[in-house]
DNA sequence: TCCAAACCCTTGGATGTCCTAGTATATTGC
DNA sequence: GCAATATACTAGGACATCCAAGGGTTTGGA
């Protein structure tokens, strides 16, 4: 998106919101803006390496969902809960993975509700392929240090449950 | 977006992933995914508080920005860079301000390319409003402890250095 | 001086996310 | 058994992000 800046706008944000009078919560704020922004990078960096696919991440998170299903099948209400996103935004996936031909849909053989999206042969070779893509270029070269993975994957996951993604494990 | 899973989502995908060979990638891969999902947690979160104010995420940062800012006016492609944005985001949260009554544009004063974005007095007055909702109702109760959010501003300001964002510091 | 290259902003298009209905099917309770 | 409630998916709309392309302005080298 440009050149680096000079000097970290978040360091910035975060002597401003003291400067400001705001100190007591002017980490947390640098924090959750770091986040905000690590997320961004990592996505660009994700959403680089799939397009060679066809695949966004949202649609690739959604493949390999399924791959890892036993019968390569799931209802849609199931998949939106496990990626926790909103139902319509997995509709609008399953579309476009549909026409595509990576994915089918089928109704389900006892609730007449519900729809399974299965996982075509094309699909499962390619969430394959793209697994493999990801793997070597951005969860291989993250650029954490494994203190940092397991801090990060203790941490967040401490949040994540807090804030009701998940039950007590 | 429903009720809380029986298990971590994301705890079952490092599982996979160890299950199919790639133990050696599978924690940053943990890692990674928990930061997008706490992404999205705090960023609807945000977007909640803000809502009662008429604002998004993205157009509150553009109002943060420019109250921090000495005049109180910014080229557009200098918040661009800051928000760390593409140009077209800023001009699309720049119209919807505009359209408020909450900045204005007005033509550079020695470079005819340039666009800058002032904000208004009714502006100042919301981001200060929404600043101190903010602080108050996501910032103040972010649910990390200390030693987690300096961890945090650590390891990620390593993280989005390396990736371009800024300089040394 | 003057034209090409660089820069700035906007428009138009593709995607993704969410919310609010609306339709269809299941389940529950009386 | 039937009506009321709950659940599942989809259609339409609001926003945000990015990319590609276009038109205007500056800058810099021939």
């Amino acid at each position: 998106m440009g050149t680096p800046l000079p000097r970290d706008p978040i360091a910035d944000a975060q002597r401003n919101w003291e400067r400001h009078g705001w100190g007591d919560v002017a980490a947390p704020m640098a924090a959750i803006t770091a986040i905000m922004r690590t997320q961004q990078i990592l996505l660009a960096r994700i959403e680089t390496v799939l397009k060679p696919f066809g695949l966004t991440f949202a649609r690739y998170e959604l493949l390999a969902l399924l791959s890892f299903a036993r019968s390569g099948a799931l209802p849609m209400n199931k998949a939106s809960a496990l990626l926790q996103v909103h139902p319509t935004s997995v509709t609008n996936a399953v579309d476009r993975l549909e026409r595509a031909a990576l994915v089918s849909r089928s109704p389900h053989p006892t609730d007449g509700r519900t729809t399974l999206i299965e996982l075509t042969p094309e699909g499962r070779s390619l969430a394959k392929k793209a697994t493999a893509a990801l793997n070597a270029e951005v969860f291989g070269q993250s650029g954490f240090g494994p203190d940092d993975v397991d801090h990060l994957i203790r941490v967040l996951g401490t949040f994540r449950r807090d804030a009701g993604d998940f039950a007590e494990e």
